[in-house]
DNA sequence: AGCTCAGTTCGATATTTCTCGAACTTCCGA
DNA sequence: TCGGAAGTTCGAGAAATATCGAACTGAGCT
């Protein structure tokens, strides 16, 4: 798998996103990035096994949830936190529990 | 099933919202009801079975995402509009914000 | 009571997903 | 070039979900 596939920005859907944020484990995941930025898989493993891992990643990059690129011996994942506020405005923000600005 | 449960506001869990939500009937159930408030279940069924749709209502229901009452010989769902505004500030909105088949 | 309508439950099948060990690939340092 | 580290893929079993017809229930009408 020399490189990943990660759907373009326009073919990004809201129900797979959703259903990629809808497992625990990848929740974790994903406020984890947001909180820390790029981080390697293994940093995120939460202790599951690493296979459980491998598929819960995939997941989230097939949705468009995250974007995975080889860094060296390591695999850095990055959250696609501009194509989905662009997509779907607030989606993540909401999920991550970020405040709404209030006015 | 004289009544339904519905799970009590602060028992709605967030993973279970958005698994409710990540399936397509069920997101349409979702924005026609936003659109147009309480609807019976035949008026949401956009031509699937009976029983496919029974069970639709069901995970959105058990997820804390609609709320079923019994209404003489129908029974008329409405959004927890409150509860998961007040729960998850944002994700309804962005969930039916989301710009619709663009061609 | 009998009938109909609205919806639910049951049951069976098909599909998908989860989990995790084992084997594999790639990259890099010694 | 050998070995370890980081992840992925494969494979198999378990569990959850989807789908939909058929049977059922409850309410209201005549």
């Amino acid at each position: 798998m020399r490189s990943f596939k990660h759907p373009k920005r326009d073919d990004i859907e809201l129900t797979r996103v959703l259903y990629a944020l809808s497992d625990p484990a990848r929740l974790d995941v994903v406020r984890q990035l947001a909180a820390e930025g790029a981080c390697t898989c293994a940093a995120l493993d939460g202790g599951r096994p690493k296979s459980s891992m491998s598929h819960h990643f995939r997941v989230l990059r097939e949705a468009g949830v995250i974007f995975t690129e080889h860094e060296g011996p390591t695999h850095v994942n990055e959250l696609r936190r501009d194509d989905l506020d662009n997509l779907f405005p607030g989606l993540l923000a909401s999920v991550l529990g970020e405040r709404i600005k209030k006015r």
